[in-house]
DNA sequence: GAAGCGTGGAC
DNA sequence: TGTCCAAGCTT
């Protein structure tokens, strides 16, 4: 009996599953944090490597972890650190708040949960830093439970799969839906990871390698030879630039001034150097900004300029260079130990830049 | 829903 | 050089 409903499938297919896991069983990637096939994961080790790979790559992540999970190897271990140097151990990877919720989150694992993960998606989801796609992630991962990870890589693949051409973040929740229907009940796990490894590294956003999918006769996007242009997204608005004075003040023994910035908000609890405020404007002279200097000194600006891109924002210093009159209260560190002192990317630069004209 | 929140690598 | 963007979450 002929059936255009079967020949013609409203949808890619409901196989999609068995062949992506055959080809995950072929390409599995070997990671720190990823269980041998066959053994059980260990969900803090899961947790921890979603919450260091949000918005970051697996390149930039490998090192954190292997640091990580050696200094804290259970998340008893990471309750029990203080932030400070939770956060000195994150420093460099960006987006701190991660930081911050990561050791509320242990905190509370540790107590209401005596040490252990739970392995229900909502009450996942209930943890600080933990969003939908992580708590998915860990419930799948950790547990081989049956939820259905979304991210930016499934995103693109669901978007490609079905020709998705409504852009970002409209699509989201027709993404979604395709996503939770191809979701299988056997072996949910290796799934999630499957279809993030097709994103990583076949689906990719440019030049996807349609040769080598295990979708591609599924992939509605490449039949029409659209595959690359999705999924449309909604243009960015253009990032401004703010300028700013740092102050590198050095006292008698050739130390220089520290301070720790509010524990919320930009670099929030991170170290820094002193500066005046980032302002939307062309760049201060020493004049307008001695005020804000921490202390008196004989204030020269160095020649050149410290270049940053933060998420929403380009960041553009001169560097006030001093020594100072008098003791004054605050952090003092040799430069030589500025490598421990956990500095963000972004004061780094400032350290690197001032010494460099400095020695 | 939109804005705030880092960094480094690829092209 | 600039642009995009990566296993997102919080407010």
């Amino acid at each position: 009996m002929p059936d255009t409903a079967t020949s013609t499938p409203s949808h890619p297919g409901p196989d999609l599953a068995p062949s992506l896991l055959a080809w995950y069983d072929r390409h599995r990637r070997v990671l720190p944090w990823r269980a041998l096939p066959g053994q059980k994961a260990d969900p803090y080790r899961v947790w921890l490597s979603e919450i260091m790979l949000q918005q970051t790559t697996v390149a930039a992540v490998k090192d954190y972890f292997l640091d990580f999970t050696g200094r804290w190897p259970t998340v008893a271990d990471l309750a029990a650190a203080h932030l400070d140097d939770v956060l000195r151990a994150w420093a460099g990877l960006g987006y701190y708040a991660r930081a911050r919720n990561m050791h509320r989150c242990a905190g509370l694992v540790v107590e209401r949960h005596g040490g252990v993960f739970p392995s229900d998606e909502a009450e996942l989801r209930q943890l600080p830093g933990v969003g939908d796609y992580t708590a998915a992630a860990i419930a799948a991962i950790a547990f081989d439970r049956p939820a259905a990870v979304m991210d930016g890589n499934v995103e693109r693949v669901m978007a490609r799969i079905f020709a998705v051409e409504t852009p970002l973040p409209t699509a989201k929740p027709t993404l979604k839906a395709h996503a939770a229907a191809l979701t299988p009940r056997r072996r949910p796990g290796d799934y999630a990871q499957a279809v993030m490894d097709l994103g990583a590294t076949i689906c990719t956003p440019r030049s996807p390698k349609c040769i080598l999918c295990p979708w591609t006769e599924a992939c509605r996007a490449r039949r029409r030879g659209i595959a690359e242009t999705l999924p449309a997204k909604l243009a960015k608005a253009a990032k401004p630039t703010r300028r700013a004075v740092a102050f590198w003040l050095t006292d008698d023994q050739g130390r220089v001034l520290l301070r720790r910035r509010p524990p919320k908000g930009m670099l929030g609890g991170m170290m820094e150097f002193p500066s005046s405020a980032w302002l939307e404007q062309p760049m201060p002279d020493l004049a307008a900004v001695r005020g804000e200097a921490p202390g008196a000194a004989d204030w020269r600006i160095l020649p050149g300029l410290v270049r940053h891109g933060f998420t929403h924002f380009d960041f553009e210093l001169t560097v006030a260079a001093g020594r100072s009159r008098g003791s004054l209260d605050g952090i003092w560190m040799a430069p030589d130990q500025l490598g421990e002192a956990g500095l963000p990317t972004a004061m780094w630069k400032i350290a690197r830049h001032a010494l460099r004209h400095l020695e």
